[in-house]
DNA sequence: CCTCCGCTGGAAAGCGCTTTCCAAGAGGTA
DNA sequence: TACCTCTTGGAAAGCGCTTTCCAGCGGAGG
C-alpha cells in the first residue's frame, strides 16, 4: 500500500488532509466547504450541508492550512512580539500579558528576542513583516541614539502602509501607538521618598544611557531632586549593564567615588539586587540601617529578597495586554498613547538616613 | 493619484511589493528572480542577473511573502513552543534557550502559553499544525492522568505523519524525542544531602500530583530516603500549587501536622520561596538554624534570597536549546532521549539538623 | 401567468510563490 | 562539421485556500 513517502517527486503536498478532500467526502463543492467551516464570507450555508461538511471535517481530522488561508485572505492571525530577553522578568511579564490578550482574540503570537542587539530588532521586524503578522508589539525600550533607528522607522512605516499595525511599550521618539509607562513619575516618586526620609547623598545606578527607559527614569529622579532643593551630580550616577552583575559593579564604583552615600536608587530591580549584594557582601554595609536601596519594576521576587526591596511597581502585564488590545480593537487614525501609572512600593530596603 | 486604499474591491492584495514586480524591474522572469533571491532550488543564476535581481529587490524594499512561500514549498520556518506560563522563570529559561537555538537556524518561534489548562495544550498544538510549524517543543510537564492525553498523542501522531516533528522537555509517557531532566536524580541528591546533615524528619511540599515532573521528583526523594534507612510517610508530603503562595500554604500545613520537622524539601524554587516566607514570617523559625529549606530548579534569584537558597540546578536554558537542535538537526528514525544532569547547589538555607 | 427578488450552491479566478520541464546556447569531443 | 553534454533562462503548472460571479430555484407581487 502506498505510504506517505512514496509520492511522486512532482507532488509537493504534505499529505495533510485538504479542504478539497473534505468537500468531496461531504459531497459538496470546495466553495461550500470553505464557507461552512470558515465562512468569513458573510454567506450562509444550508443547515444540512453545513452539518455534512462539519461531519466530514471531523471524520477526516481536517486541519486548515493557515499559510494557504493567509495567502488567499491576505491577512493572518499572528501577532509579533519583540522583546530584549524573555528570561528577564520585566519582559516575561509583558509577554505574559500580551499572550493573554492574544488568546482572547484567538491569535497566535510569534516572539523574537533581540538580546539587546539593535540590528536584530530590525531583522525580526522584517521577519514578522514577511510572515504578514497582523500587528507587532515592540516591547524593548527604544535606543535614543542609533543609526538603526531611522531604518527601523522606515520599516515600521512600510509595514503600516501594507496594513500592519505597530505598537510600542514605552515611549520611542516616533509617533506610534504607545503604551507608555510612567518612568519619569515613578523615578521622581522614588527619589522623593528617599529625600523625605532624610537622604541627601543619593547615588544612582543606571542601565545603558541609550535606552530611553533609562533616560526617562534618570530624568525623573534628577528633576525631583532638583525641585526639592537637592541635586544629582554626574559623579553620583554610574552606568552599568541592566543586570544583577551590572548593578553590583556599578554600586562598587559608586561607593568608591563617595563612601558617604546614604542611599542608592537602582534604575531596575535586577541592578538593585546587585546593589544589595555589593553593599551587604562586598562592602559590609547594612541595609537599610546604613544605606537604603530602592529598585524599579517590582519583579516577582522583590518582596522575598532580604531586606525586602522597596521599589516602583510598573503594571507590566497590563501593559502587554493593553498593547495588543490597543492595536487590534480599534484601528484609529491618529497615534494613541496610553499612560500606565507607576506605584511606589515601600518595603524594608529603605529607611531613614543615618546622618553621619 | 491612486493610493493604497483605492484598490478595487476585487483586489485582495495587500499592496506589498511582490516578487513579480521585482522580476519585472530587473528585467528577468519570475523564476529567475525566485532563484536569485531564495534559490533553494539547487539551481544557479548567472552573476549578472543575480546582481540585477538583488538590486531591484533592494530598491523596491522587497520582503518575501512567507505564507506564499510556505504554500509553495510545503514547509515553513517556524517552530512552535508550548509552555505553561512564560512568566514562570522555569519556562522563561527554557524559552530563552529555545529561542537562541532557533535564531541560529534562522527560524521564527511561535509561542503558546497554556496556563496549565490541559485542553489548551491540545488546542495550541492544533494551531501550530495549522500554521504548518516545522517542529514543536512541548515544554510543559505532561499530565500523568488526563483524558486529553490520548487525544494529544493522536494529534502528535497526525502531525508527525505530515512531516512535523515534536520534542518534549521532560519525560512524557509517549515515545517521543525527549530532552529529559534528571528530576529523580536531582531530588535524590537533595534528599540525601539533607539526610547527611542529620535531618530525619523531612517534610516535602509538592506541586500537583498529575505533573510527571512532580511525580519524578517525589519518587526520587522517597527512594533516596528509603535507601538511607529513612522514609517519607504520606503525612509529610503536602501538595499545593507550584507557586510561591502554594509553597507558603503547604508549609503551614506541613508544620501544623508536625511541628518537629527539621527540614523542608520544596519541589520547586517558587514553593521554596513560599516556604521561606512561611517559616520566617508566619512561623517565626530561623532558617537554616531551626529548619533547613531546599529548593529545586535554581531560578536566577535563588542566590539572592535570605538565606540564599540551597537548591538543585537544572540546565533549563540548555534544555531549550537542545530540544530545538535535536528536532531539527538530524531527524532520526527512532525516538531519542537526551538526559541532562541536575546539580546540587548548596547555599545558606540548609544546615545541620538541630536535634531537639 | 409573468417578472423580479432573495437565497443558496458551484465554477473558476486568483493570492504570491517554487519548481518542473523545455529551449537555447556554449563548449567539448570525434 | 556533427553530435552530445552541461548550463542557464523562462513558461507554466501547481500549492490550498477565499471570494467573485453566475445559475438555478422558490416565493412574492403585479
Amino acid at each position: 500500500m502506498a505510504n506517505a513517502r512514496s509520492r511522486s517527486r512532482a507532488d509537493r503536498s504534505t499529505g495533510a488532509v485538504t479542504l478539497q478532500q473534505v468537500a468531496r467526502q461531504a459531497g459538496v463543492s470546495l466553495a461550500t466547504a470553505s464557507r461552512a467551516l470558515h465562512g468569513a464570507d458573510g454567506r450562509s450555508v444550508g443547515d444540512e450541508l453545513r452539518r455534512r461538511v462539519q461531519a466530514a471535517a471531523e471524520e477526516l481530522s481536517y486541519i486548515s492550512n493557515a499559510p494557504a488561508q493567509a495567502l488567499a485572505r491576505a491577512t493572518t492571525s499572528v501577532v509579533g512580539l519583540i522583546v530584549h530577553d524573555v528570561a528577564d522578568p520585566y519582559f516575561a511579564a509583558i509577554a505574559a500579558g500580551a499572550m493573554r490578550a492574544a488568546r482572547e482574540r484567538r491569535l497566535m503570537v510569534m516572539i523574537a528576542a533581540t538580546f539587546r542587539e539593535p540590528g536584530l530588532e530590525l531583522e525580526y521586524l522584517r521577519g514578522l513583516r514577511a510572515q504578514r503578522a497582523r500587528a507587532v508589539v515592540l516591547a524593548g525600550s527604544g535606543l535614543a541614539v542609533s543609526a538603526d533607528t531611522e531604518r527601523l522607522a522606515e520599516e515600521i512605516a512600510g509595514f503600516e502602509e501594507e496594513g500592519g499595525r505597530v505598537v510600542c511599550i514605552g515611549d520611542r521618539g516616533t509617533d506610534l501607538d504607545t503604551v507608555a509607562l510612567d518612568n519619569r513619575g515613578g523615578a521622581a516618586g522614588a527619589a522623593r521618598s528617599l529625600w523625605d526620609q532624610g537622604h541627601r547623598r543619593i547615588g544612582v545606578i543606571a542601565g545603558p544611557r541609550e535606552l530611553t527607559t533609562v533616560r526617562h527614569r534618570l530624568d525623573g529622579a534628577r528633576r525631583a531632586l532638583r525641585s526639592l532643593g537637592g541635586a544629582l551630580p554626574a559623579e553620583r550616577v554610574v552606568v552599568g549593564d541592566f543586570t544583577r552583575e551590572g548593578g553590583r559593579a556599578a554600586t562598587l564604583e559608586l561607593f568608591a567615588r563617595d563612601p558617604g552615600l546614604t542611599a542608592v536608587l537602582a534604575l531596575n530591580d535586577l541592578m538593585a539586587i546587585g546593589a544589595l549584594a555589593a553593599l551587604q557582601q562586598d562592602l559590609g554595609r547594612t541595609v537599610p540601617k546604613q544605606v537604603s536601596v530602592m529598585g524599579f519594576d517590582d519583579v516577582p521576587f522583590a518582596a522575598d529578597l532580604r531586606p525586602a526591596l522597596s521599589t516602583v511597581r510598573l503594571p507590566l502585564e497590563a501593559a502587554g495586554e493593553q498593547a495588543v488590545r490597543l492595536i487590534l480593537d480599534d484601528p484609529a487614525e491618529a497615534p494613541r498613547r496610553v499612560l500606565l501609572d507607576a506605584e511606589l512600593v515601600t518595603r524594608a530596603s529603605t529607611g531613614p538616613a543615618t546622618h553621619a
